[in-house]
DNA sequence: TCCCCTCGGATTGCATGCAATTCTGGCAAG
DNA sequence: CTTGCCAGAATTGCATGCAATCCGAGGGGA
């Protein structure tokens, strides 16, 4: 029970928090061999992860070329942004309809958490801002909703670790706030007219300028070896 | 050039049209040896695409047990096609508003196609009704969007393939032909009425009866392997 | 100077071998 | 007849070796 874990499944995780936390950037190459010897696991486990990351988007894989942080272009970010925008209001009318029992404390502690990460300006905060929203859409109950909200929040992610500002790690905690208010009241005009408002605010962030990219891996990933939160 | 499939991309497209013509079962065991050996390639080959069919939802891979032909249950069935309402209605939406130049023609040979395909009997006609709706994703130009549609009408497939009749594969391509038309006037009430219609007959063709083959009750007990009431 | 071609380095694609894990059948005990 | 258990079989998880592929640098010819 307790090492339900397999190798590639601890290398997937640490990349996927790498990359969502902005260690890893956008552009970063990701060679087989570096990601094994950093983990300690042969190419063929670092392998996997960097497939499963491939399907998720957050990698690109190149044959004969090698896997990469995905680079996001600014199409690519007005299509996420897009479905994003339809799934999300989706979950709202789904919550509006039938909320959990403990969906409200649930959503009102995590973001607790997201401003304790704010003030402490931990990287998890980035990461916290893109669960919040994983985190409603699992009060749907829908493993298939969770799964695409999972995949559009991750590529935003990417999207703003490509073109946002440096900190844009204050994403609108406010916004989540007035979001749960709505949803308490089983408002889902008010809601989606929030959520709404929150993407754009989002998207205008990642439509600033361009950065380009970054060094040496070994050093960030060893950070992130641990499978801890 | 001309090659630009690799020996594990070959694998996943035949698996996955076997898997879409209903040729392979839900529930059918796919042992990474056996494909290997049919198909002439080591194990590794196999399993990557074994591990790529299973982020695509059909085939599940459990740990040191192997994969076998994914067997939705009911309520899975649900979420797919409440999902798959969704986002098809986004795709309805936008065709309305933007229809690509051949986008009509394209369509309409399509169904021609299906409609030869069904006359001849061949298994093709199953997956080419799914790839119809693939084909109006493919028209709203956003990659992400047939993405998510290609996952949910596979799964679907599935669904129909565990569940509905025997010769489920007429499915309505009347149907197909009305909303082309409604979309030619751009119409989006009329195509999304036709749309949903269109769904709920599939989704009804899939509650008729259950021709499970072997009833699990692993299933049931680990409801009630942790609760010690 | 510019272009093409070839060569070397780096990295993946794939095959194979071995250990770990899980299932299955049969046998003994209650 | 049922229950517990152990050995063998089947199958995967992982490591490693080798060949194929791609990119970039440098030399020769126009």
């Amino acid at each position: 029970m307790s090492t339900n874990l397999s190798r590639s499944d601890a290398i997937y995780a640490s990349l996927r928090r790498a990359i969502l936390e902005q260690a890893l950037k956008p552009g970063t190459k990701l060679p087989e061999d570096s990601i094994g010897d950093t983990f300690g696991v042969s190419r063929t486990s670092a392998r996997n992860a960097l497939l499963r990351l491939a399907s998720d988007g957050l990698v690109e894989i190149k044959p004969n070329r090698g896997a990469a942080v995905a680079m996001p272009t600014l199409e690519e970010a007005e299509e996420v942004f897009a479905l994003r925008r339809c799934l999300e209001r989706e979950v709202i009318e789904r919550l509006c309809k039938r909320m959990p029992r403990d969906g409200i404390d649930a959503l009102i502690s995590h973001v607790r958490e997201e401003e304790r990460a704010l003030q402490a300006s931990s990287p998890r905060s980035i990461r916290l801002a893109g669960e919040f929203h994983i985190l409603l859409a699992e009060l749907t109950g829908s493993k298939l909703l969770i799964d695409f909200i999972s995949q559009v929040v991750s590529r935003s992610s990417l999207i703003l670790a490509r073109f946002g500002r440096p900190h844009s790690a204050e994403c609108g905690i406010d916004e989540h706030v007035q979001l749960i208010e709505a949803l308490k009241e089983q408002d889902p005009q008010t809601a989606c007219r929030i959520m709404d408002h929150h993407l754009h605010a989002v998207e205008d962030r990642a439509k600033t300028d361009d950065k380009d990219d970054g060094p040496d891996i070994t050093e960030i990933l060893n950070r992130y070896m641990s499978a801890s939160d």
